[in-house]
DNA sequence: GACATCACATTGTCCTGACATGTGGGGTTT
DNA sequence: AAACCCCACATGTCAGGACAATGTGATGTC
C-alpha cells in the first residue's frame, strides 16, 4: 500500500524502507504576509487531515524538503516542530519524521461550554438569571487574587440545549473588567466577550468533581433530588497573570461529560 | 472567527512593567552534555521558581543575554520559548519577555494516580483485585482498536489512602504488551511499569463524567448507595499511534476530584 | 493641550553554515 | 552463519547575521 516505486532518491545506497511525501504540491508564497513556517505547517496538517500523508509514513528529511520548497532548514524545522506540539508527528533521530495515527482531536482548549456546544450542533440557548455587582465573599476574594469585600460581577446563568437545561453556571469577575450586557450574554458565551473586549486569556486553572443535587438545584436542572452532578471550579488569567474569571458550574451527569485529549510533553 | 477588534481597550492602568533586568549568574557548562538551551531553560525555570525573578519582570533582551552568557540568540531564544511553551514567559514583540505572575503548577500530565498521590503525600497503596487475560468484549475492542475476541490482559484495582479506599480502577491492555507481575503492580502505579518496559505514552483520550453508585460499588469503596461517584475513561496511545491501555476508573467524589491547568494555544 | 509623527527597543522571521548524535544497513570478520 | 564494525542518513544542537513588524515614549505640530 505505501511502498511505492523509489524515483527520486536515485537508488544510490540503501533500499529506503518508506519513502513518502514525495510529490505533494506544497508551495509557499513569499509576498504572503503570513510566516513561511506557517504556511508550511499548515499545508502540512491539511495533508495529514485529508489523508495526503498516510499515517506512519515517513516525511522525507529536512533537509531535501526545505531544498525543494526553496526554503532553509531552520524554517521547515519550525514548521515541523509546530505540528509535533500538537501531535500529529513524531521525530526519531535517525529514522525521520512521521505521521502518528490516531484520531487526535484538539488537546483541551480552553474552551468555553457555549463553543463547545455549538460545535457539536446543540444549539445551545442561555437564560440569565442574575447580573450584577456585590462585595467579594471570602472564597471569591481568594480566587481573583483581590481584596474581600472589593465590587464583583455575578453572572448566574442556565445553559439549555433543546429547550432542556444543562448546566447552571455562576461565574465572578472583577467590577471594572467589562461591562457586561445581558442581552449579549444570552447571545454568546463569556469567553468570547472578554476576547473580544481586548482580555487575552492565557492559562486556567480547573478542578472538576462530583455531587449529588439538592432539591433547589435538582429543580432548577430537571434532576430529581440525589442525581448526580458534575462540578467544575475554575479560575481564569490574562496574560499579565491577572484572575479575570472564577466561575462555579455545575453540569447534569446524565447530559454532559468532560471529554479531552492529553499530550504527553517529554 | 473568534476575536474581532473592538476599540474599548479601556484605560485601565496595568502595573508597571518593572524594568528590572536582574544580573543573575546563570552560566552554561559547555563540556556537559545537556544541550545549552536545555541548562538555560532550567536555571530561568529555577529562578522563576524561587522568586529569583520575580513576576511580572522583564528578563531583558534576548540579544543581551545571549552576549553575556556567550551564546548564540537562537540558543538564548530556544531556551525561552521552551518556557514560553510551559506558561512561564511571555513575550510581546517591541517589549520583551516577561514572567507571567500566577501560580502556574503542572499543566496536566499524563500522569498515574499512584504519582499524583504520591506527590501530595499521600502515601498510596494498591490491592489488585483480578490480573488475568480475557477475550476482549466489543467496547474494549472498539477502544483498543482491536478485534472482538482477542486476548487481552484485565487488571482490577483498588486504590487505597490511609487505608481507605480512594477509587476503583480497571484497565484493559493487549495482552502480548507486557508481562504484569501483580506484586510490582502494588508497589508503583501501571504508567510507570509501562515507560519501564520501553513504551513511550504519547497522548490519551479522556472522558470524565459523574454517577450515583449502586449497592456493589458502595460496599467497596466503602460509600453509601447512591453517593456521588466520578468515573473517568481513558484510553492511551504510545508514539506510533497504537492503542496501549483502556481503563475505566470510579473514583469517590467525596474524597478526589481533578484538577489540571490548562494553557491557550496561541 | 491634543494629536500626529518619528526614533528606538525588542521580539519575530528567515537565512547560511557547521558539527554532534543516534539508527540501521551492509560488509567484514570470526 | 553469527557477531562485529563501519558508514550513510536523519534529526539535534549551535553559531552569527540580516531585516521586518510592533509597542513605547519622546518629539514636534496644530
Amino acid at each position: 500500500m505505501s511502498d511505492f516505486p523509489v524515483s527520486f532518491t536515485g537508488g544510490y545506497s540503501r533500499p529506503v524502507p518508506k519513502p513518502e511525501s514525495a510529490s505533494l504540491d506544497f508551495a509557499v508564497d513569499r509576498s504572503s504576509p503570513v510566516p513561511l513556517y506557517y504556511q508550511l505547517a499548515q499545508q502540512l496538517e491539511s495533508a495529514i487531515e485529508h489523508g495526503r500523508l498516510a499515517p506512519g509514513s515517513l516525511l522525507g528529511n529536512e533537509i531535501e524538503l526545505a531544498g525543494r520548497l526553496g526554503l532553509s532548514r531552520p524554517t521547515v524545522r519550525q514548521a515541523i516542530q509546530s505540528l509535533v506540539d500538537k501531535g500529529l508527528l513524531v521525530r526519531r533521530r535517525g529514522i525521520g519524521t512521521q505521521v502518528v495515527h490516531s484520531q487526535v482531536k484538539r488537546p483541551l482548549e480552553l474552551s468555553s461550554l457555549y463553543d463547545d456546544l455549538q460545535a457539536a450542533g446543540q444549539s445551545p440557548a442561555t437564560r440569565v438569571l442574575r447580573n450584577e455587582t456585590e462585595p467579594a465573599s471570602a472564597e471569591v476574594a481568594a480566587a481573583l487574587g483581590i481584596a474581600e469585600g472589593s465590587e464583583v460581577q455575578v453572572i448566574e446563568r442556565l445553559r439549555l440545549t433543546h429547550g432542556e437545561p444543562m448546566a447552571y453556571l455562576c461565574n465572578y469577575l472583577p467590577a471594572e473588567l467589562l461591562d457586561l450586557d445581558s442581552a449579549r450574554l444570552e447571545e454568546t458565551g463569556l469567553y468570547r466577550l472578554m476576547r473580544g473586549a481586548g482580555i487575552t486569556l492565557h492559562s486556567a486553572r480547573q478542578a472538576v468533581g462530583a455531587r449529588t443535587a439538592t432539591a433547589e438545584e435538582g429543580e432548577q436542572l430537571m434532576e430529581p433530588e440525589g442525581a448526580a452532578l458534575l462540578t467544575m471550579q475554575r479560575t481564569t488569567y490574562d496574560d499579565t497573570g491577572r484572575a479575570v474569571e472564577y466561575g462555579t458550574h455545575i453540569y447534569r451527569a446524565s447530559r454532559y461529560a468532560f471529554e479531552f485529549q492529553l499530550l504527553v510533553r517529554p
